[in-house]
DNA sequence: AATCATTTAATGACATGACATGTATATCAC
DNA sequence: GTGATATACATGTCATGTCATTAAATGATT
């Protein structure tokens, strides 16, 4: 198998696997990953419209995370209020128990970092980071991977 | 951010901008990703039972591929038939069709490979192997890929 | 041989992801 | 100001991906 391809596949098990796990540790705050994901964005850098939050989320292209956040607002952790100045426009912001949520969504990701520091042991992180950058880069993925290291950056 | 944020969304941006690609790529062959991969599993090391190509699937988490293989039998592209000596069994293999379209995913695969090569540039491929593989180790699809590369290297 | 446990596959349920389309609102060209 | 265009969001559709359950067949135990 040559490395390209060897890879690829390492990509996706090791996507895959983290998923797996995330979604079983964020099981008991009833929350999929990707939910977990508005959730924090929203606790970072909410309010956000819609579309804000499309652009800094990497789970999915960004194209229309509706559906993803009905089910937040139906569970009662974000709020969805029309944008006063742009009728087409919705506010999104976390309610009170949305942020306390999110609190224990950050204690879970703690863990998830924990482990992949300890699988970091010995190899070059340099490396890593570098390669899987130039495979999103140009992509929506790869913009909201960016924009969300340059949101957090830029807030001092 | 740290390195292990990073990481983690990079590997999640890496993923689904790859299976973008390929699903693009694939999409005049009919065929999504994950069917790809039964076609080229099955192509490699079939004929196998439908749990065999489940132990050998990076793309799921191998506990039921039913329904990804029922549409390559309605495509023509497989055929499923039950095995003689067991009945809860069914060996799936390639048609005449299935093999050449199987042909043409290498192909496109290649093309994917190629790319990936020009992303290794300068960066050191054993750390983004070893530290991808750790993260899938000892879960279903770290077997699946261990099994892939063990399955190649067993066929002289 | 009868019963129970295990294995294999199929199926149900739910939430993504990706792409396409529809609809209301806002903005631009003139 | 009016029509055309663009934007923001919602929704339809299809194929996963995961977990759970069911059904059939086989194997193990007594």
């Amino acid at each position: 198998m040559r490395p390209a391809e060897l890879i690829r596949y390492s990509v996706l098990a090791a996507q895959r696997e983290g998923n797996r796990w995330l979604s079983r540790a964020l099981r008991e705050l009833e929350l999929t990953p990707s939910a977990s994901e508005v959730l924090r964005i929203l606790g970072d850098d909410g309010p956000l419209t819609l579309s804000g939050v499309g652009e800094l989320l990497v789970c999915e292209s960004g194209t229309n995370p509706s559906r993803l956040v009905d089910r937040l607002v139906d569970a009662g952790l974000v709020a969805r209020v029309p944008a006063p100045h742009d009728r087409r426009q919705v506010q999104l912001s976390l309610t009170a128990e949305g942020r306390a949520v999110e609190a224990q969504v950050r204690e879970v990701e703690a863990t998830l970092y924990s482990r992949i520091d300890a699988a970091l042991e010995g190899v070059d992180a340099g490396s890593v980071i570098e390669l899987l950058r130039r495979l999103s880069d140009g992509q929506p993925s790869g913009h909201a991977l960016a924009n969300r290291v340059g949101v957090e950056r830029s807030i001092p």
